[in-house]
DNA sequence: TTATATGCAATACTTACGGATACATATTTA
DNA sequence: TAAATATGTATCCGTAAGTATTGCATATAA
């Protein structure tokens, strides 16, 4: 299996911005995995750290759902990655690695620096990225087909 | 399992870098898989794409064995890196997604295009650091350590 | 001719995920 | 107040993606 909880979570923040733009205040986790193509539970899943996060916001109880708890253009794609990944790498290295020679002793940390520059440089790149930014890509790319 | 063929890959190509350094001209899959913490078989599925890159000659028969095709400071991280994971992106996104919305008709290719730009993000991490500085770093690790 | 290396195929093992099910809890509405 | 329907969790199962193991053909130096 992929890990595909980033592209998830990423698709249900649109969904909810695009709800925010059109005014509807709630969407239920029924609705959010028809659209992903996935199930409530795992939704329900990836809402958890975007609720601790304080970038979604729930209501319980019947008629109840969720919804963005911030303008769509104070959220960065850099917030919902660190919320649901938070801190695992990129990248992982192997593991209990013998010392036997200087490349041996040394790779672990070494690899494990170059793992934390990655994830730095991808944070960077979410970072500067609003979900308003990314609803209006999408609208962009729609205008595109055919 | 987690892929850890980049982080191999990268220890053999260090390996090999320290062997040229040392003078010495050959090493032989065995020594490598020891080296790594793994078993000869694997380092040897990985030795063919960087066989086929051209970053690494291989000798057969009895005393064979494998060594940079170039100086150390020739070789890029991310030449290794392209060789040894090839097209595969960092990031996949969910696949076969209903399209039943503005969001879901379009999320699979713009998550496509973000990915891409991980993709190019990291690669051109690697691509500014040779298996040169990298032995640097190790070195440097080693000396700080106690 | 023997020992030992690479090259390569086939198979077994591991594990990190997503999917499914079940149920407690909360809240609106009739 | 009861029924309907939402969120919030825990648990178990299936599966895909990689790694490890085994075996053998081929090449080459001593």
């Amino acid at each position: 299996m992929t890990d595909v909880r980033f592209p998830t979570a990423l698709q249900m923040m649109l969904s909810l911005a695009l709800a925010q733009a059109e005014g509807v205040d709630l969407l239920s986790s029924v609705e959010l995995a028809e659209g992903v193509g996935s199930n409530p539970t795992f939704v329900r899943r990836l809402l958890v750290p975007l609720l601790q996060a304080g970038l979604v916001r729930s209501v319980m109880g019947r008629d109840g759902g969720v919804s963005l708890s911030a303008d769509a253009a104070e959220i960065t794609l850099g917030e919902i990655y660190k919320a649901v990944i938070g801190d695992k790498q990129l990248w992982t290295g192997r593991r209990d690695i013998p010392h036997r020679c200087l490349v041996s002793s040394n790779v672990e940390r070494f690899f494990g620096n170059l793992a934390t520059e990655v994830d730095d440089s991808v944070l960077r790149l979410l970072s500067v990225r609003t979900l308003a930014d990314a609803l209006l890509e999408i609208r962009s790319l729609d205008a595109e087909r055919v």
